[in-house]
RNA sequence: GUGGAUGUAGCUCAAUGGUAGAGCCCCGGCUUGUGAUGCCGGUGGUUGUGGGUUCGAGUCCCAUCAUCCACCCCA
């Protein structure tokens, strides 16, 4: 006997009950994004290495720990993508957009992180994603939070904004240099992975777990209070901006990013029902990164957003397609017939499923289960006069095929 | 990567170290034409996997795999 096999670690099945909640989400992304004029991008799953080593870089974990990464037959050093992003900014350019004026994009598909997995976080997962290139703002930062936030509102999914600025590369770093300074004073009393942080990522103690760490950061300086003028204005219009469209939001100047070429608007939209997890859409403001990767400098703004958490929130709430008819054929001489009948009324558009063989007890169960809107039933005597009888009818109120086309058509 | 919890039937769960069970679901019969109720019957398990201790292991020990929780990381 040979074991059982199983799917890897961190990578499940989308069985029908997921798939449909996927769906009805992606249905809705892509009428939302389409108001937006942003127009769907299928980029490769498979990239070379260097697109995400030029974006990321190998300071964090990433690149090192984190990346389904190989070598091709041929040498070359590839992996399974992480995120979205990187490989959009690679196809803009490849395809010499950044002299084609603003380009609105979305995409959906899998990307892979080897992580330790949890509930919401797979190695394999789905991100719903939107890049938009030559976008310099603040206005477009606001149509972006518009249009996620209209994501989630049509979705029905509850959540909270929390916005913030990352300052620019003119006021980061100075910002940086003081937080720094400040956390210096009180180094012994951080944890130990703060104390790591304040030489390779400072800016991560200010959403540090531990709450040791959150007091000590009562009194510490405020990003938002050390921007520039010109990324003072650019905040502060996307948040009137937002008030007066009526999206909801909070500032949160604790909201940090990982990597330096993203800057200004920083967003999150958090979940309550999701523990640690519940951050289910995220995006910011990254006009460092295609100059970064090569090319002209580009202002750009996106987010994404995983399925599998927009999933759970809606595990339920989604309607199973229904079912016009489900066929029960009593008897195997009537079976050639019902599967014409059945034929037929799917040319019509009707979506049919036929309960097979079996007992009529067998039969009848069946088709209770598909919860159809009709169950025709097709016996000897139907047969015989080319009729088909509706469940819980007797032969008298029978149609002919037409007849059963227009009642169920007209209903 | 670190720490912790949990793995017994399709599902939810029982079982002092001593014969692996119940409910639900599924299938069939009473009832070869309308998912009732009822009764009767049935399928389904190498107790995640592999070792060890023991006369005897679902139970104790070790390893491993998976899921879940928190951390790390978070693109």
């Amino acid at each position: 006997m040979s074991k059982k096999l199983q799917s890897i670690r961190g990578i499940h099945d989308g069985l029908p009950d997921e798939v449909q909640i996927w769906q009805h989400i992606e249905t809705i992304a892509r009428r939302i994004f389409a108001s937006y004029s942003t127009r769907e991008v299928r980029l490769p799953i498979l990239e070379s290495t260097e697109v995400f080593v030029r974006s990321i870089g190998t300071e964090t974990d990433i690149v090192s720990k984190e990346m389904y990464r190989f070598e091709d037959r041929n040498g070359d050093d590839i992996c399974l993508r992480p995120e979205g992003t990187a490989g959009a900014v690679r196809a803009y350019l490849q395809a010499g957009l950044s002299r084609s004026g603003t380009q609105r994009w979305f995409y959906m598909g899998p990307m892979f992180r080897r992580e330790r997995p949890q509930k919401g976080r797979l190695r394999q997962f789905q991100q719903i994603g939107v890049e938009w290139f030559g976008v310099a703002g603040p206005i477009e930062d606001i149509e972006v939070l518009t249009m996620a936030s209209s994501f989630l509102d049509e979705l029905g999914i509850k959540t909270r904004l929390e916005i913030n600025s990352l300052g620019c590369p003119d006021c980061r770093p100075d910002y940086r240099k003081k937080l720094t300074q400040e956390l210096e004073k009180c180094q012994d009393e951080l944890c130990g992975t703060c104390q790591q942080r304040l030489s390779t990522n400072p800016l991560r103690i200010l959403d540090c777990k531990q709450a040791s760490c959150q007091a000590l950061l009562k009194d510490i300086p405020e990003m938002t209070e050390h921007l520039c003028g010109i990324c003072d204005a650019h905040f502060l219009t996307l948040q009137r901006g937002l008030k007066e469209l009526g999206v909801p939001f909070l500032v949160n100047p604790r909201i940090v990013r990982g990597l330096d070429y993203y800057n200004r608007t920083a967003f999150e939209f958090i979940s309550e029902e999701l523990g640690a997890q519940g951050t289910v859409l995220a995006g910011g403001r990254y006009d460092g990164l295609v100059s970064q990767q090569g090319g002209p400098a580009t202002s750009a703004i996106g987010f994404a957003s995983g399925l599998e958490r927009l999933g759970m929130l809606l595990a339920g709430k989604v309607k199973s397609p229904q079912i016009d008819a489900t066929v029960v054929a009593l008897g195997a001489s009537t079976h050639i017939f019902s599967l014409q009948i059945a034929h037929t009324l799917r040319q019509q558009g009707f979506h049919i499923s036929h309960c097979g063989t079996g007992s009529s007890k067998a039969l009848f169960k069946r088709a209770a289960r598909e919860q159809a809107r009709y169950t025709l039933v097709i016996g000897e005597d139907e047969l015989a006069r080319q009729i088909i009888s509706l469940r819980g009818d007797d032969e008298k109120h029978a149609f002919t095929l037409s007849q059963l086309i227009e009642h169920m058509t007209a209903s």
